[in-house]
DNA sequence: AACCAGATCAAGAAACAATATTGATCTAGG
DNA sequence: CCTAGATCAATATTGTTTCTTGATCTGGTT
């Protein structure tokens, strides 16, 4: 009957069953305790001295979550596109105000829970505190390989890699963004690409 | 000592001194529970599907409060510039979600009270339950008039009576909100524009 | 039946905002 | 004192809003 809405749970629940096959209850417990919202383009998921309310997976569209510096320039910790999460949990979990944005960069879907829900939802199926441990660990190793990096490679060399780390990412994201990301100035990428331009054997 | 700070309050003061003059200690509270903060263009103030958590004073700016129809078209519901309220009350009051966004047309500087200082307001100074009661019994008058120009007027005569009405919004901000303020489409608007500039008679 | 107020749709022009490029100059570390 | 890369300013390119116009449709009047 509901069709719609479960299609949109679908995305979620394939992505569960490819970290730990679900029951059936399992999956009727997502249903219960996820909830469907849009976002437009230019909104906020989560602002800056807020308390982060609900963890996000990304049915579709793309967000970012950055830092504004003194200078209220952003710089941004993380994309996310569909089939990722996007989420604060320090703010999250320990009910802190927030020192982050999480933006929408194009329209997009979210399926949200709320802290209490999330409790709810360890409770009656404990199969999740162990997904969500394998998600976070997988999050925290990309993290790590990121930082290395970030600490190691020179920015061209950073700048190619996300290049082909993130090839869908390239024409979908303004450039400025991921300069941002990179910790490098937009300038920069620029000068990169038109060097390639001239000379395309470089940066394979 | 806190000079610009203390500026800003003093519109606001003003404002109430005009409905009501204001003791000393009355002054005082609002510096207290009011606090200032700035919104730069487009950004939200309000997001459908968020509580709504201060009524807000526009200092400077302006901006729009306005529902999304199924297609995403909005719907006005009110403008707000320099010296005027921009609040959805329901979702304030009632703690609900809100079916309303407010956004920002031009970079804005508003004063913002929390739903648990307005609380202490009301306590401490039961003047601002008669100030408040009297801003809201005029808001109330207005948009009364305004449903009743809605019901009774025509599409044309509806927009003469927001140019004479507002003739500062005309240069600030875009027809196609106006129209979607008026409930007309934008090309009509546009049409009577070019009637008239040609048979500058028109509407008057 | 023909008319009028106004909507809707599509296409183009004009105005404005965001993004990308380029050159010039500066700075910190090897 | 070189090199990698930043910063600043100017310009070019691209994309988004906004406005205008013509064509066609609709539901209620006379």
């Amino acid at each position: 009957m509901y069709q719609e809405t479960k299609d949109r749970f679908t995305t979620m629940i394939d992505f569960f069953n490819s970290i730990i096959p679900l029951k059936q209850e399992e999956k009727e417990l997502i249903r219960q305790y996820f909830h469907l919202r849009s976002y437009k383009k230019r909104m906020f998921v989560l602002q800056e001295g807020d308390v982060c309310q609900h963890l996000n997976f990304v049915l579709c569209g793309c967000l970012r979550m950055y830092k504004d510096d003194e200078n209220g320039s952003p710089h941004i910790l993380l994309f996310a596109t569909e089939g990722s999460w996007i989420n604060d949990l320090d703010s999250y979990y320990q009910e802190k105000k927030s020192l982050l944005n999480i933006d929408v960069l194009e329209n997009a879907e979210l399926l949200q829970i709320s802290r209490q829900d999330i409790v709810k939802l360890y409770l009656n199926a404990p199969k999740f505190d162990r997904i969500f441990r394998i998600l976070t660990e997988k999050n925290l190793v990309l993290l790590q390989n990121r930082m290395l990096e970030n600490i190691s490679l020179s920015a061209e060399d950073r700048y190619y890699n996300f290049l082909s780390n993130h090839p869908d990412l390239i024409n979908r994201i303004p450039q400025v963004h991921i300069a941002s990301y990179l910790g490098v100035s937009a300038e920069f990428i620029s000068r990169l690409r038109s060097r390639r331009a001239r000379n395309p054997l470089m940066g394979n």
